[in-house]
DNA sequence: ATAAACATTGACGTTTACGTTAGGCTTTGT
DNA sequence: ACAAAGCCTAACGTAAACGTCAATGTTTAT
């Protein structure tokens, strides 16, 4: 059986298995990831078995990376772009450029997450200054009662 | 009927409905809240009714802020300790004591996501920079079948 | 050639974070 | 005083991201 392949893309092909244990992933994850159309198998064998390119593993761990940040698979899947939209046999001028939209719409995802986060490490550090500069020392100073009617801890403190 | 409450402590209490709306969050989903401890209301009325303090409202833009970064309810109990531990009867040296411990907790887990979304930026920006810098003009010179074998391109492509 | 290891397709179970009735009190406005 | 609006508990429903059988077929190693 001679191949009909571009040599470049001849790579030892892995099953389930392997890619699952490469990622630290289960094999009914990959293969929910499969039903998502995060990951495809590039062919299988006549019995039926998954076989999926190396360049795989690395997919599942960037999947694995952003799941690790709490995104949903769902916001994952337009982050990286479906595997199933036959990218695989398409040109490498338009992989390419899909790999850079991809690329940029993350990076953005990314950079708004941060801008939040930072935020919020704003504020927390205005209500600890807060709490340490003026409520530590009212408290002590006026005791349990009456301190703070106005103190600023009522609005520190979450509850 | 003469209140056994300190001054400070009479402020006009809100019904849930009105929490609610303050929010932006169903009167499912507060209660919701508060069968996992995430607040709870100060008093009830005689009928039964919820009568929560202002203060509430800003513990309940704290949850949905963190939901919004993703954070799971339970994650969020740690990061803002739960509402049924007799705080709001304990002293205020053990309630501000306990607001510092809570706000560095928080400080900490956001430093922590900060430091591993930036980490992702900078993968994200080394990635794209290969992929204009070197496989653009690869494939615009090598054409469609030999570029890239050992072009970086293949480390890029998340496919 | 045959057991052990591995894989396949269902299909049902589970947890999280609520949505959604149902049936019945409570509060408020007039 | 009485309807409308609001709230109560209890309980079932749902989507996401898998876990966990079950029953069966496939590869690999000896």
């Amino acid at each position: 059986m001679s191949t009909d392949m571009p040599i470049s893309t001849i790579e030892k092909l892995l099953t389930i298995g392997e890619v699952s244990k490469a990622c630290n992933a289960t094999v009914r994850t990959l293969r929910y990831y499969e039903e998502l159309d995060l990951i495809c198998p590039e062919s299988r064998t006549e019995g039926g078995y998954r076989l999926y390119l190396p360049s795989t593993i690395k997919r599942v761990n960037a999947i694995l990376a952003l799941q690790a940040l709490h995104y949903s698979l769902e916001e994952i899947a337009t982050l990286l772009g479906k595997a199933s939209a036959g990218l695989s046999h398409a040109s490498r001028q338009r992989r390419v450029d899909f790999t850079k939209t991809a690329l940029a719409k993350q990076a953005e995802g990314i950079t708004e997450k941060l801008s939040t986060l930072q935020t919020m490490q704003q504020e927390l550090a205005h209500r600890l200054s807060v709490l340490t500069e003026h409520c530590v020392p009212c408290v002590e100073e006026q005791g349990e009662q009456e301190c703070c009617s106005q103190c600023p801890h009522q609005e520190i403190h979450w509850n």
